[in-house]
DNA sequence: AAAAAACGCTTTTTT
DNA sequence: AGCGTTTTTT
């Protein structure tokens, strides 16, 4: 074994990487607590490494499931690099990976055609559209979203339509939905995102020898981010794991920021019973965060009830303070964090070392625009995926179709795109034809003779009886026929022509000869074209012209996109053994694919503190810390709501290895109306002497007189908040930052930030009332408070 | 069948 | 406000 596997390893990470010695039966299972910036990942695969090579358990035993796919690449790289020999044969992904891998593997037995397709979120809620639509259910009444997270959370319950308990009407015609969907998916042979890890666990259930078979394989089981998963991928894990193989699970419950989606933080608890785990061992020493961070995170998260317990420490030394900036405005607030970055940067700190991060999605905007008026480069991370895009989308429509012409939503997504003169009539006809007779739209569409359909519907199971009448049957006209027919020859031509193409070449072909290249190309003359066409007009055009302008810079970026799909498909027809069309297409639904462009950039990093989850910066900027905002006034009523809310900003603190930027501001434009905010009670979790303000604290009295019309009631309601500093006293003579000061124009305000010496000393300093300003000393008349 | 107008929604998100 | 979806208009 390499010597130096272990080298380095703290005791608590050395116990952890080398728990459970190979031979023992029943193998031990354990359950590792492993604190941000602990050395999960490490003691992970180290553990992987060491069984493999000091105790003899091949690569082929082991079962390791990730919460997402980069982690499983990361992981996969990292003990490529620790191990000489071939890690081929191991089983390592998420959980909708492996469940997708076994049940590829086992379609009979599962029940699904060999080709079966998986259906994203977008590609679910259509589906639930339409089939609500079929069965004249009112979308007022039963909001598609809502039916969409009913049929989601069931499954995730492990429940199939009729095993859930029904106690009102309205749930009973949730339930008739979700059996309807069911069978649709069925007879497209599609599966959704739940489907897969209920489908694989119904597998394991029912099919003794195929459960006995993969339980005598996966001797070693190891999860990641174990906090993170549902019931039924416990059960799932419970099911492989069967009576004698180990259970290896990492997670951090103070850092489950998924139960919105049912990850249940129980499952730690569980396991513990489940899996007799006598000791569970935590890993607290941090190796990322100076102490003044740890101490804020660990002050914070202590306010949680029903935790496991721990405590993160760290060797470093405290570090800095953490910086507290209040702003009058959201748009101030911004400028202010891009003025830092700036500072930052121009210190020596690289841009990929900062990040901003906030609560939701639409507080990227302000901060967006001062990036972009300073022009300091960022990344936004999270948005449209690549896969999701709707060109994207529609040319994977031709592929899914191509392989299963029972996918009827592909069929719908791509019949009339780009138009080729089948209306909504003629779409609606094919779907009575097919509903009438039980038969997808492709069968219904690919035959003149509805006799002939009504063979191939006995062939469904529980059909057998529903033999329509022919003349219910309806028909369709002769001249829209036409249009199908040569839809369906379409198809047809593109599967044959393709067949024996290499994966880039039969996708460039579908590109080519289902007219969306030139679909696009319509939309978006060349860009030579245009420029030469407008040389006298050039000017006028642009400005004028600017929608239409807009509309061709899409239509060129969609072009790009499908170019792109080309990339994407030469490189995993590289990078995998199994590059047919199947493989591909699963690839693209299970990762959507997050690759942009410029990874290597330098540019500040703006993401959401979820997704923020398992990366660390030198810099980190939170903002947007008011009440109601984060915490989210959404995270009231949800059960534990706050607690949920309280991890995730234990999440985003422990981000930070150097520095930490907290602000706020008073207004902000939310939904388009301004609204005010009082400063996030997790603030006011931290405690004071790890803060270090920026801009004068203020009473709460101060507070609320600065606002008008603000509703805050003046009852019970406000109560002492805020630790009233005192007025500090500052030598006259010598101006730093943080210093109060006092202005003849601009009223009170708070030193931030200073520039030159002598008679050229400028100092910028943020008031109360005038937002911040640069003054240069020598003129203005500033008065240390 | 495309363009314009009206409507409506808005926490977090991976698979 | 800003975005996506649906309805209405041309």
């Amino acid at each position: 074994m390499n010597p130096t596997l272990l080298s380095g390893l703290n005791p608590e990470q050395l116990s952890a990487v080398t728990l459970s010695p190979c031979g023992t039966l029943p193998s031990q299972s354990a359950l590792i607590l492993a604190g941000a910036g602990s050395g999960k990942t490490r003691v992970l695969t180290t553990r992987i490494a060491w069984l493999i090579s000091s105790e003899q358990v091949s690569p082929h035993e082991i079962l390791a499931v990730t919460f997402t796919n980069k982690a499983a690449k990361e992981m996969m790289m990292r003990l490529s690099s620790m191990l000489p020999i071939n890690i081929r044969g191991m089983w390592m992904g998420t959980f909708h990976g492996l469940c997708n891998r076994m049940l590829r593997a086992h379609y009979r037995e599962a029940g699904l055609p060999q080709t079966f397709q998986i259906l994203d979120s977008g590609d679910q809620l259509s589906m639930i559209k339409r089939l609500m639509k079929s069965l004249n259910v009112d979308e007022e009444k039963f909001p598609p979203r809502e039916v969409q997270n009913f049929i989601g959370n069931s499954k995730e319950q492990g429940l199939r339509a009729h095993e859930v308990e029904v106690f009102d009407p309205y749930t009973r015609r949730r339930v008739e939905i979700y059996a309807a969907y069911d069978e649709q998916c069925q007879r497209e042979g599609v599966v959704d995102f739940g489907e897969l890890l209920l489908r694989s666990h119904t597998l394991l259930t029912r099919n003794q020898s195929l459960r006995e078979h993969y339980q005598a394989r996966f001797r070693h089981i190891l999860v990641d981010e174990f906090q993170d998963t549902n019931k039924l991928q416990y059960q799932w894990l419970k099911l492989l794991a069967g009576e004698r193989n180990a259970l290896f699970a990492v997670g951090d419950d103070d850092q489950s920021i998924y139960a919105f989606r049912g990850a249940n933080v129980g499952n730690m608890q569980q396991l513990t019973r489940d899996f007799h785990i006598k000791n569970v061992i935590k890993l607290e020493q941090n190796y990322r965060s100076h102490g003044n961070i740890l101490t804020a995170a660990n002050a914070l998260i202590k306010n949680n009830r029903s935790r496991l317990g721990k405590n993160l420490w760290t060797a470093e030394n405290k570090g800095e303070p953490l910086r507290v900036y209040e702003a009058p405005t959201d748009a101030e607030e911004a400028k202010f964090i891009v003025d830092e970055i700036r500072h930052l940067n121009r210190d020596g700190v690289h841009l990929t070392e900062m990040a901003v991060l906030y609560r939701s999605n639409a507080q990227s905007r302000v901060i967006e625009h001062a990036l972009v008026s300073a022009g300091v480069s960022y990344r936004v991370y999270g948005g449209l995926r690549f896969y999701e895009r709707q060109e994207i989308k529609h040319a994977l429509a031709y592929l899914r179709l191509m392989q299963n012409s029972d996918d009827d939503q592909a069929l719908l997504r791509i019949i009339n795109f780009p138009t080729r003169g089948i209306g909504t009539r003629s779409i609606e006809q094919l779907q009575e034809i097919a509903s009438a007779q039980k038969i997808s739209l492709w069968q219904a569409a690919s035959s003149d003779h509805p006799t002939k359909n009504v063979a191939s519907a006995a062939q469904l199971p529980g059909m057998e009886t529903t033999q329509p009448q022919l003349a219910d049957v309806p028909k369709i006209s002769a001249k829209t026929s036409k249009g199908i027919a040569g839809f369906v020859a379409l198809i047809e031509m593109l599967r044959d022509t393709t067949r024996d193409l290499p994966l880039p070449e039969a996708i460039d072909h579908v590109l080519q000869h289902s007219g969306l290249i030139a679909h696009y190309q319509a939309e978006a003359p060349a860009a030579e074209t245009a420029n030469h066409a407008a040389s006298l007009t050039t000017r006028v055009t642009r400005l004028a012209a600017s929608p239409a302008n807009a509309k061709q810079r899409e239509a060129q970026e969609r072009l790009d996109n499908l170019n792109e799909l080309i990339n994407a498909a030469t490189l995993f027809v590289h990078e995998n053994e199994d590059d047919s069309l199947t493989e591909f297409m699963n690839h693209a639904a299970l990762e959507s694919g997050e690759r942009q462009a410029d990874t290597n950039a330098d540019a500040v990093h703006l993401m959401t503190v979820h997704a923020a989850k398992g990366l660390e910066f030198h810099s980190v900027f939170i903002g947007g810390l008011e009440e109601g905002l984060f915490p989210h006034q959404n995270s009231r009523n949800a059960e534990d709501g706050l607690a949920e809310e309280r991890r995730l900003m234990y999440v985003a603190i422990t981000r930070a290895r150097r520095r930490l930027y907290l602000s706020f501001a008073q207004r902000r434009m939310l939904h388009g109306q301004v609204n005010f905010s009082v400063v996030s009670s997790f603030l006011r979790e931290i405690p004071e002497e790890l803060l270090h303000w920026l801009t004068p604290r203020v009473e709460v009295s101060a507070y609320q007189n600065n606002r008008q019309n603000n509703h805050q009631p003046t009852s019970s309601k406000s109560p002492e908040i805020f630790p009233m500093p005192a007025p500090r006293a500052a030598g006259a003579s010598t101006w730093r930052i943080s210093q109060a000061v006092q202005h003849a124009k601009f009223g009170e305000g708070v030193i931030v930030n200073m520039e030159g010496s002598g008679a050229d000393l400028r100092v910028q300093v943020n008031f109360r009332q005038a937002g911040t300003k640069w003054l240069a000393l020598e003129y203005a008349k500033l008065t240390a408070l």
